[in-house]
DNA sequence: TAAGATTCAGCAAACGTTTGCAAAGCTCCC
DNA sequence: GGGAGCTTTGCAAACGTTTGCTGAATCTTA
């Protein structure tokens, strides 16, 4: 078996209190059975067992990261942002893949919650907070990330989404634009309503009239993109210019245009939403709305860790949003 | 605070032995009781303490998943196929990134055990067995996935990279090329060397003349890709065909070869490696070797649940090789 | 040198479970 | 009515730590 703290002590002939002072600096211990104890553990081989001192110190230095899915290219880097933040102070991430199900979402958090973490993170597709704060338990900090419900009172680090969709929107009318259709999901409807926003927003300060046929919806997936542009386009309906939800259904619908015969951007202007890395590769160049991954991660991160060491003493959530910025390229 | 099992037992009247009992359906409690406890848990929204559990059973229930970067798009749904079959299996995984480090791989590894995690997975670019799996703690099942070291007796889940580097470059000798560069990173030693193995396997075979000119190393980056393939052409070295390490590699060789003023496939025939999901895409037509990364995933979390029910007795290593597929596009 | 202060170490309880063993309660039969 | 045999329950130890309290030993000071 791996040795414990008791080992030690037999081996040291004294108790296993004192080898656990000694390892953790408490005070009280002389520097002499300190550095004895330490030598004779490395020479063991000792590693303190973070389960036991979860139980006892009511902390496993855990944390939970609740996604809709990690094959998703969105995700990784925001992933990466939360593990590598939070790595450094010493924390361990649990990943899981909510599949954009409530239900999965849901089910995560009690696992979660099972299992001791000190919080979670969560980029949420719930669209009420009650659906999934009303299952945590009391005093464990959450915080939302890229996505949150209407209404909560938690702490949230995203994109401002209504300033991202005006600036995309803004951009297809500084381009001669008047008939532009939105494409989206409802997967997040919480990001749809401030992006539908932030496009209403903007045709509505140029005076362009809204047309309710150019809004349509499906999912978060490329496909999506292509049949609904293409569907959209088969009913003869005008249009000249796409604003996308997110860059893979952009990138369907550039397809779906093209594939019917007309050009992108000189028929009709496609512009989408997150800036995937595919986005910016030199055979695709789609304009987009930059959103700055990597740092919402390691932002909502931080946040979660000032409230793990304010361990319970009064939350004020804090709600971070980042600027959106307008990356144009070829598509338009 | 959270309802404990003593909880449960004081509203009850009964010793809390008897509720772990009805809890875990343990035999030696009247169906009676055993509602009436259900009823009362249900009611106080108890939820069992996995840390307590994990001391007491000495299993967490828990795995822990070390890759090199999630946020490398060859990574992702191999995460995601291991978290779907452990999840269904009632694990949890904690994710850890290594960023392509030994050192930070041995120090997951570390922090994992301490967390008492039953097993680990891990896509390693460890050179030699012992640097990673001396540190490991005793009895605790390993699975390597897609990438492991030399001359381990540790279960694997992998490609035949061999056969599929000679599936790659055979195709490029089929379409009648004979000067084929081969560039590759050092970063992942093994999957270098077998796949360079195959690389000289199929030449030799054909009867081509290997030109150490040829080979050359960087990283697994695009732009390690591109400017390696410059170099390479500047220096007016004679090719016609690249078989590059990854797709992510051969994505910049053909930037680099475009920019060089030369035709991709007409000039010079790529081929890459992995099948990332970009390489498919209608802009970019990579021709390439598939790895059905969701599968090998998948595979990797079986093979750590079978060596997880059967604990500790004999751990017969399973070597699963899974077949390479040649995808022919555009640029070759 | 004696009393007080200070340093160091050990005992034992606690964290929330599971589980072997023993005791209590019940049923049933002669 | 008195066991025998079974079912149901409780007691207490154990998992590997941390930590408050107490006691022993050493040091300081007058």
């Amino acid at each position: 078996m791996t040795p414990t703290i008791k080992d030690i002590a037999a081996r040291a002939g004294i108790s296993y209190a004192t080898v656990s002072r000694a390892l953790n600096g408490k005070y009280g211990v002389s520097p002499r059975t300190r550095e004895r104890v330490a030598a004779i553990a490395r020479e063991m081989g000792y590693r303190p067992n973070a389960i036991a001192q979860g139980l006892v110190n009511r902390s496993t230095k855990t944390v939970g990261l609740i996604i809709p899915d990690i094959s998703n290219p969105f995700f990784p880097r925001l992933v990466l942002g939360v593990e590598d933040t939070m790595m450094d102070a010493g924390y361990s991430v649990f990943l899981c893949n909510s599949n954009w199900k409530l239900e999965r979402e849901k089910n995560a958090i009690l696992q979660l919650s099972r299992k001791q973490v000190d919080g979670i993170l969560i980029s949420s597709i719930a669209a009420r907070a009650e659906d999934i704060e009303t299952i945590l338990p009391p005093r464990i900090p959450l915080v939302y990330l890229s996505s949150y419900p209407q209404g909560t009172a938690r702490s949230c680090v995203s994109l401002d989404n209504i300033q991202g969709a005006d600036l995309a929107v803004s951009h297809l009318l500084s381009r001669g634009r008047r008939r532009i259709a939105f494409i989206g999901s409802a997967q997040e409807p919480h990001s749809l309503a401030d992006r539908l926003a932030g496009y209403r927003r903007a045709l509505e300060r140029a005076g362009v009239p809204l047309d309710e046929n150019l809004i349509i919806l499906g999912e978060f997936r490329q496909e999506s993109g292509y049949l609904l542009i293409r569907r959209l386009l088969s009913r003869g309906i005008l249009l000249d210019g796409v604003f996308a939800e997110n860059d893979l259904i952009a990138m369907g619908a550039v397809q779906g245009i093209l594939d019917s015969g007309r050009r992108v951007p000189a028929d009709i202007s496609v512009i989408g939403f997150d800036d995937i890395p595919i986005a910016s590769h030199r055979e695709i160049q789609l304009s987009t709305i930059h959103q700055p991954k990597y740092r919402i991660g390691r932002r909502a991160a931080e946040i979660m860790l000032r409230l793990l060491t304010m361990h319970g003493d009064s939350h004020p959530a804090e709600h971070a949003a980042l600027e959106p910025e307008l990356i144009v390229r070829r598509s338009t």
